[in-house]
DNA sequence: TCTGGGGTCCTAGGACCC
DNA sequence: TCTGGGGTCCTAGGACCC
């Protein structure tokens, strides 16, 4: 039986975020910053046409932001996070068969859903999730993922649709893939759609009729399902359990250059921090650990950058043990006279608790320090992030990164909550 | 002054084993 | 001059995604 995938993705999920509950800015070219108001990562259509492209500098373009007075605003994950939460929420009604693949998309599959119209179904998920949330989303339905990818770009990009394409029963599907440009095809990266364009195959048509086996030789096996999603054929089912993470990393670049060990250690061990708090949300435990710090590569002081991979004796996912070994890799990677950009903690190797192994001469409490690091994250979980902190994090945190256009966090901060004057 | 962050999967080649 | 063959596991790096 063929199947019916719908693919539900926001519209300029982080801009659309900052109207929904600003809504004079509806209309207006709205763009979203980056950690440290450093790259322009979402564009509203307005800014969009302006000529504003994704991962663009900010600071090179404040004259075209002034000129067109453009809304600028630093990432407000808080915001946008629960935002999403409340979309999915919306979609789980539809379908049980959801697939959350992004924070801003996810996949349906409406399979089972007999009787009903495609496009009018579409339209009414559409529908309410705007009067609920205020959030603008389009979707594509198709037989595969990859096709329901296009269809939804199609549905994005042609006005004529309002928002929703049914690939399915559309009478020229040819003629519309021939409007799509390979480098829009979802997998095909900048890489493939320059060999792709060498090669004389210019859109998905031409794409969909290459030679499967030639594809698979030049470009890979991914690619080559991408060939074979196109016509029709699922190489990627519905996933609804994703599984846990099998690496974890926290980093960040600094408000400003470091120089100081002891700032750099403070950054750092707050990133472990995060990182062990998302290794105990997903019950995993980490064998390998590693810690790595770099100058900033855009300037043209003396450059430094490395790395230390630690074995860890055992498997772990304890805040303090991890604080341990992420200052003991990062005393051993530290030279002085650098000014430091960014530094962060990958954790890999995970393993779920039944696969922990124990050695004989382990000096830790490992039931204790199970039952403190469930208490601390009870307390910082309804007290606030970093409720209670390390010692070693420091208070002051002068590498702080950069929020200078933060919106108010809407609906998870009670002093942010809007008043309404009537 | 100012250039993001967090992931996955695949592949080729080396190490090692019998 | 000759110097096996087949297999697995691991790792680094490439390509891609949002």
């Amino acid at each position: 039986m063929n199947k019916i995938f719908a693919l539900v993705d926001c519209n300029n999920f982080f801009a659309s975020c900052e109207r929904v509950f600003n809504p004079k800015l509806e209309g207006k070219p709205v763009i979203v910053l980056s950690n440290n108001d450093g790259c322009i990562i979402a564009r509203s259509n307005e800014a969009k046409a302006l000529g504003l492209k994704m991962g663009a500098p900010y600071f090179e373009h404040q004259e075209t932001i002034k000129k067109n007075n453009i809304h600028v605003f630093s990432t407000n994950f808080t915001l946008y996070g629960d935002i999403s939460q409340r979309v999915m929420m919306i979609l789980s009604n539809f379908t049980p068969e959801l697939e959350i693949y992004s924070i801003d998309e996810a996949f349906l599959d409406l399979t089972e859903m007999p009787g009903i119209n495609l496009s009018d179904y579409s339209q009414k998920i559409k529908k309410t999730i705007r009067q609920w949330t205020g959030m603008p989303v389009s979707i594509g339905v198709a037989p595969t993922k990859t096709l329901a990818k296009i269809a939804n770009h199609l549905a994005k990009k042609n006005p004529d649709y309002s928002g929703v394409l049914d690939f399915i029963n559309l009478p020229e599907k040819d003629k519309a893939l021939e409007k799509v440009k390979v480098e829009n095809i979802w997998g095909i990266g900048r890489k493939h759609s320059k060999f792709l364009i060498k090669n004389n195959i210019n859109n998905a048509l031409q794409l969909k009729n290459t030679d499967d086996q030639w594809v698979k030789k030049h470009m890979g096996v991914v690619s080559q399902r991408i060939v074979l999603e196109l016509r029709g054929e699922v190489c990627y089912p519905l996933d609804l359990n994703p599984a846990d993470k099998k690496e974890i990393c926290t980093s960040r670049s600094y408000g400003h250059p470091l120089e100081n060990y002891e700032e750099i250690e403070q950054a750092t061990t707050t990133y472990v921090t995060r990182t062990a708090e998302k290794l105990r949300k997903q019950h995993s435990f980490a064998q390998t650990l590693i810690v790595f710090l770099m100058t900033n590569r855009f300037s043209k002081d003396p450059q430094y950058a490395n790395y230390k991979i630690i074995q860890l004796p055992v498997a772990t996912n304890d805040t303090i043990e991890l604080i341990h070994y992420t200052v003991k890799a990062l005393k051993s990677i530290f030279r002085k006279g650098y000014k430091y950009k960014k530094s962060g903690v990958i954790v890999t190797n995970l393993i779920p608790d039944n696969q922990r192994q124990f050695v004989l001469w382990d000096e830790k409490d490992r039931e204790k320090s199970k039952e403190l690091m469930n208490t601390i994250d009870k307390i910082n979980k309804k007290l606030g992030r970093d409720k209670i902190g390390y010692a070693i994090q420091g208070t002051l945190r002068p590498w702080k990164m950069r929020q200078e256009k933060l919106s108010p966090c809407y609906t998870t901060k009670w002093e942010d909550i809007l008043t309404i004057n009537l």
